[in-house]
DNA sequence: ACGCCTACCTGCTTGC
DNA sequence: TGCAAGCAGGTAGGCG
């Protein structure tokens, strides 16, 4: 799925451009796009009608709050595009969802693979919309009723570019896990957003083997780490996300951080900072890039200067 | 806790 | 050219 860099473009997008919108109505032409228990049928009744009053982004899910206390969230996943359409542009084969809004434009949700999700909350009592394994997530996840916005991603682990995200916080948290860096790096009940491609980037920049375990960092690592997660996702925000194929803005247009990018899908090219061609290995059954002389298996033995 | 597997989907690329 | 295998930004659930 876009990551967070890519959802926060898009939740920028449409905070910039459908904030204060009115949507007329939804069709649904992807039933299990909303998701279960919410009746495709019953959504489109719901929604009909419906103000947005803000746009923002928890992880990697778009929350739409609408201006009755409801959220529609949005999981884009790995295909999933929230766009935004001018009166006449042509119908699109691959929009699952599609809001007409009352000025004329629409709000098309666009998934090649559907593997995305919808779904409407009451107000001030939300569903969760999931993260990470573990008995938390799952009770919630059952239980429909009843849960406060800041309980819905309790599963969820911290925000890194949110202000309490420190070197510290990461420390303590790394400190309890013996999984290998890689692996944490990309479960959302770790941390919050991060995904295949940033992960395999602020690995690269912190100089970290992906198959290092957690628990083994010095502090100067951990200080790495923490900073080169910042960045990566900053820079990736800044260039409005990484596309690849089918990843765009709500303006239709792709980012343009793909090409910024030092390991990613940059198997058998030279590291950029040492000239080493990149390798590619499989981590959690996820293609995993990284510099064998820059981000080499053993701490070293001392901490380069 | 952790790692590994399968599912969910479609389209594009690669190799024979 | 054709066709099958492999690959893809994610995550949920099950097993050992």
């Amino acid at each position: 799925m876009p990551e967070l860099p890519e959802v926060e473009t898009v939740a920028r997008d449409l905070q910039r451009w459908v904030a204060g919108a009115t949507i007329a109505n939804a069709t649904v032409h992807w039933d299990r796009t909303i998701r279960h228990p919410q009746p495709p049928d019953r959504f489109e009744a719901e929604i009909a009608g419906a103000s947005i009053r803000r746009v923002d982004r928890r992880a990697k899910t778009v929350l739409l709050h609408l201006a009755d206390g409801r959220v529609m969230t949005v999981a884009l996943r790995m295909t999933g595009a929230l766009i935004v359409t001018e009166p006449g542009t042509p119908e699109d084969p691959y929009a699952r969802v599609v809001f007409a809004l009352r000025d004329g434009r629409e709000l098309r949700y666009r998934d090649v693979r559907k593997f995305g999700r919808i779904g409407l909350w009451p107000g001030g009592g939300l569903r969760s919309v999931g993260a990470g394994r573990g008995a938390r997530s799952r009770k919630v996840a059952e239980d429909g009723r009843r849960y406060r916005i800041g309980e819905v991603f309790s599963g969820h682990g911290p925000e890194p570019l949110s202000r309490n995200f420190t070197a510290r916080r990461l420390k303590e948290r790394l400190a309890r896990r013996s999984a290998r860096l890689k692996t944490l790096l990309l479960d959302q009940s770790f941390i919050a957003g991060v995904g295949n491609i940033y992960a395999d980037e602020a690995l690269w920049r912190a100089r970290l083997h992906p198959l290092r375990p957690a628990d083994t960092l010095t502090d100067a690592e951990i200080r790495r780490l923490h900073r080169a997660l910042r960045q990566v996702l900053r820079q990736g925000i800044t260039n409005r996300g990484s596309s690849f194929s089918d990843y765009v803005g709500a303006d239709g247009e792709p980012g343009a951080n793909a090409e910024r990018l030092a390991v990613y899908r940059r198997t058998d090219q030279p590291c950029y900072r040492c000239g080493r061609p990149i390798s590619r290995i499989v981590v959690g059954q996820r293609s995993t890039h990284f510099c064998p002389r820059c981000q080499p298996e053993e701490p070293v033995g001392s901490e380069r200067p």
